[in-house]
RNA sequence: GGUUCCGUAGCUCAGUUGGAUAGAGCAACAGCCUUCUAAGCUGUGGGUCAUGGGUUCGAGCCCCGUCGGAAUCACCA
């Protein structure tokens, strides 16, 4: 039993006896000691004041007494202000070392392949421009989600569904046929979704010009932005795209297939990867059948334009439109579809969609329709909403040209990595090969680790130059740690000092060491927290203070040379699983270590 | 206009179901390498937690108002 439970049964044990009544163990509130009192967990009495009719110094010291005698493991307490702050044991902490440290994966719990799966859905892109910064965050934050709940059990399904049918792909299209000169990827030595970006932009540029001109023969602003050939032509190709046209769809699958391998590159050098993906051009028909029914079931109503809508107003909500007055469908239609299909596939425990916060409004929608269309499961969808990432100059926008491109961007940081490893002369002695291989991990490391650490529910500044700083709260100073702690270990075995002893588990005068052990027992919650929260931000966090905590250690106390072989002993136990902690808490957010930096 | 979210140090962010004197990093300044990696450690300054009320023994956190910002309310995705 953990040694807070300990505490509250203790507690509720402690007021029946000393004051006659019984409480509810959940009304028993411990908190870890804050830094600056002794001790190391603290218990709040005021809640009990009414039941003591004491003062509060009274009643904490009443508590504490009976704690001390009753639990061989707390030692001493202390109080201040009505805060009763207990100290645990020495050899509590030191065995609880010792057994985390027999423990192959400490802080996270074994997937459970026959359990129904969780499924994660992010990246989703769109086939007509290359990644940038927004869907870097999107990435991450769903990778490390899945990870952190593979950590808390969970049999993860990554899902990504490519939108890779629609207008904008067919702009592209359109302009790579005009003014492409048949380009290729390889004629122009690009990244294939790169090129096909540039066509989606040149076709916005020409769009634009011909609006001007329509306006300038008499068109208000609404009329000519519908108008133009360009747009009609657009349309039109879809049109043949949904039709099955055989030139259109040759064309799209080539230029889909260029964008396909542009986004393996992007996607292998972020270190990420799907076990499933869709495709919209294979849903999105789907959802309209279940429309459909819907009608025949007068959840959904059809106007006489044919339009088919469901009415949201008395939940607070609006009409919202399922099909064109056409019969197409659109974006939630076909949501509609892939979330049934999924569900038919999997029987997932639950459905989670990382896509950011502009879209709330859509998944609540979702989330009614399926559950007006009697879809039970409906509950089980969670949408992972996240902040916007803005620039110091404000909003991304792609037609201005303000986008931070995800490529440019992880080769920016790998050059400063570089830079930085190069003036430091850290990485001289290695071969180029394992010294870039650091940059890299270093380079991703910050990127990763700047993003991730950030609530992900709030929006985020992202600003180039300190994102590409490698000290104080940031990924590299966190990778710095983990390699001075195997340069400790690697020292230790070349010198034949045993690394996994058991440790001597009463030994006085540790503060330091007691208050590392106390950061790695606080490892699990932390893992179970932010399973429960969806929130790498806490892994983050955390990792950050360990190591920070860690790095005072290291800087203060011998570790090694250390003459005491009890608390030698200690500092090597500590370090080896603070470092494997440190690694695997990384790896939740989606980070390597390197072994040395 | 309706709905939702946000506002904490110059900047970027933490702040557990309401608990002690609100914390880190960056930037600034001052120190620490003959000792296990100085991508490190230590110290100094920096706050009306947007604002006004309320609930409470206790509010950055909960409730109401005000101000400021963002998103959304498409036969776009």
């Amino acid at each position: 039993m953990k040694i807070e439970e300990i505490i509250i049964n203790k507690t509720a044990e402690a007021i029946q006896t000393l004051y006659n009544t019984p409480i509810d163990s959940s009304s028993v509130q411990i908190t870890k000691t804050k830094k600056e009192f002794e001790g190391n967990l603290t218990m709040v009495v005021f809640p009990f004041l009414k039941i003591s009719k004491k003062s509060p110094d009274l009643t904490a010291q009443d508590i504490g007494q009976y704690l001390v005698q009753n639990i061989p493991k707390i030692d001493k307490y202390n109080v201040i202000k009505g805060f009763l702050n207990i100290s645990v044991s020495n050899s509590y902490w030191i065995s609880f070392l010792n057994n985390a440290l027999t423990e192959k994966e400490y802080g996270t719990k074994p997937v459970n392949a026959n359990t129904p799966p969780v499924l994660v859905e992010f990246s989703s892109p769109n086939t007509n421009k290359p990644l940038h910064l927004g869907h870097i965050r999107n990435n991450l934050l769903g990778w490390s989600v899945s990870e952190i709940l593979k950590a808390n059990g969970k049999n993860v399904v990554r899902v990504n569904l490519v939108n890779d049918r629609g207008i904008h792909i067919c702009k592209s299209m359109l302009a790579w046929q005009k003014w492409g000169n048949n380009c290729t990827p390889e004629s122009e030595s690009k990244k294939g979704d790169k090129l096909v970006g540039e066509f989606y932009v040149l076709f916005d540029k020409e769009n634009k010009k011909e609006i001007e001109q329509l306006k300038q023969s008499g068109f208000n602003d609404e009329e000519a932005q519908k108008k133009t050939s360009l747009l009609q032509e657009a349309q039109t190709m879809l049109k043949k795209w949904e039709e099955g046209d055989k030139d259109v769809l040759s064309l799209w699958e080539r230029m889909n297939s260029w964008v396909y391998k542009g986004f393996d590159e992007t996607y292998k050098k972020m270190g990420i990867s799907f076990d499933r993906i869709y495709h919209e051009s294979q849903t999105y028909k789907s959802g309209k059948n279940i429309v459909q029914k819907g009608i025949e079931n007068n959840v959904i109503t059809k106007k006489e334009d044919g339009s088919a809508w469901i009415d949201l107003t008395a939940d607070g909500l609006d009409e919202k439109l399922l099909l064109r007055a056409d019969g197409t469908s659109v974006y939630i239609t076909q949501d509609i579809g892939t979330a049934v299909q999924r569900f038919s596939e999997y029987s997932p425990e639950k459905q989670i969609y990382v896509v950011g916060n502009e879209q709330n409004y859509h998944f609540q929608v979702l989330a009614l329709v399926l559950s007006k269309l009697g879809y039970q499961w409906a509950k089980d969808i969670f949408h992972l909403s996240y902040g916007m990432v803005e620039l110091p100059e404000g909003k991304m926008k792609s037609r201005e040209g303000t986008v931070v491109d995800a490529d440019d961007l992880m080769d920016e940081m790998t050059q400063s990595a570089r830079e930085i490893s190069k003036e430091l002369g850290k990485l001289d002695d290695l071969s180029t090969e394992e010294a870039e291989k650091i940059i890299q991990t270093i380079a991703m490391g910050a990127l990763k680790y700047f993003i991730l650490k950030v609530d992900p529910k709030k929006n985020m500044l992202f600003d180039p130059k300190e994102s590409i700083d490698f000290n104080g709260n940031t990924g590299p100073f966190i990778q710095y740690t983990y390699t001075r702690i195997q340069s400790v270990l690697r020292k230790a075995a070349e010198t034949g000092i045993q690394l996994n002893e058991n440790i001597r588990e009463n030994i006085s005068e540790i503060e330091k060491e007691k208050e590392i052990i106390q950061l790695l027992y606080e490892f699990p919650d932390v893992v179970m927290e932010a399973g429960k929260a969806y929130s790498p931000a806490l892994i983050a966090n955390y990792t950050y203070e360990l190591a920070k905590t860690y790095n005072q250690l290291y800087h203060d106390f011998p570790i090694l040379k250390e003459e005491n072989s009890d608390i030698r002993n200690l500092r090597i136990g500590l370090s080896l699983l603070s470092g494997n902690v440190i690694k695997k808490a990384m790896e939740l957010l989606g980070i390597n270590v390197p072994e040395k930096m």
